[in-house]
DNA sequence: TGAATGATTTACT
DNA sequence: GTAAATCATTCAA
């Protein structure tokens, strides 16, 4: 796994270190989402999402994301420069999380990019289990082998356990974070979902691995 | 206070 | 292919 570090395990935690695999993941830094919205989209294709809960650890690759440019873009949950206490996050420091809750029934998990101010966040629309695909499949309700158990932004949070509260937390640390992960082929595509956004529909501000078998499908 | 709606998923025809 | 499920957030009044 390319990128994953691993890293000698301190003494008194190896004890307890998370069960199934002794190796560590290294936030990515600040660095990483301080940068423009479709940069950070297209270089998180690839790259490892972290929760940590407990003692259990669940990882899974990113494998699909969307770019989302407030206050211009019309799609945007901060278009017109909209701010209210569930925008919020968005206008904050790069690399927090925002969360919010979508048709009354699924959370849907974004990545604060660019700089403090402006609105501009990645969708992160599937992935694929790494590690803990058991605990995964059990929320899910599906078998560990279906691509079902993560390949939709609602998924992916039911899978990982991602929900409100973990909106407007820093992503440049545990629980929630990223890691480096391997490079891989990348294909761009109009973003999903928002028919309603007039000329910002054709916009190609979708991003996914061209081989993934976990990329959701549109509707 | 009330009504409209959505960055989705699922089941059903 | 179409539609139902289900509710926090938002905006109008």
């Amino acid at each position: 796994m390319a990128g994953a570090r691993r890293v000698k395990t301190p003494g008194a935690a190896g004890k307890r270190a998370l069960s199934t695999d002794p190796a560590r993941f290294e936030p990515l830094d600040r660095g990483f989402y301080e940068r423009p919205v479709l940069t950070v989209a297209r270089d998180c294709i690839g790259k490892l999402l972290v929760h940590q809960s407990g003692r259990t650890r669940l990882v899974a690759r990113i494998v699909e994301a969307e770019a989302y440019r407030g206050p211009q873009d019309r799609a945007a949950h901060s278009y017109g420069g909209r701010r209210t206490k569930r925008t919020e996050p968005m206008f904050g420091r790069a690399g927090h999380a925002y969360v919010f809750f979508i048709y009354g029934m699924h959370w849907n998990f974004n990545l604060v990019t660019s700089k403090i101010g402006e609105p501009h966040a990645v969708l992160i629309r599937a992935v694929e289990p790494v590690e803990g695909v058991e605990l995964m499949a059990k929320r899910r309700q599906v078998a560990r082998d279906r691509r079902e158990i993560s390949n939709g932004p609602g998924k992916l949070c039911q899978a990982l356990g991602i929900s409100g509260k973990h909106t407007g937390i820093d992503l440049c640390k545990p629980p929630l974070f990223l890691a480096d992960g391997a490079k891989l082929s990348i294909t761009r595509r109009p973003r999903v979902g928002i028919d309603y956004a007039e000329d910002w529909v054709a916009k190609p501000w979708r991003f996914y691995a061209t081989k993934s078998e976990y990329v959701s499908k549109p509707r």
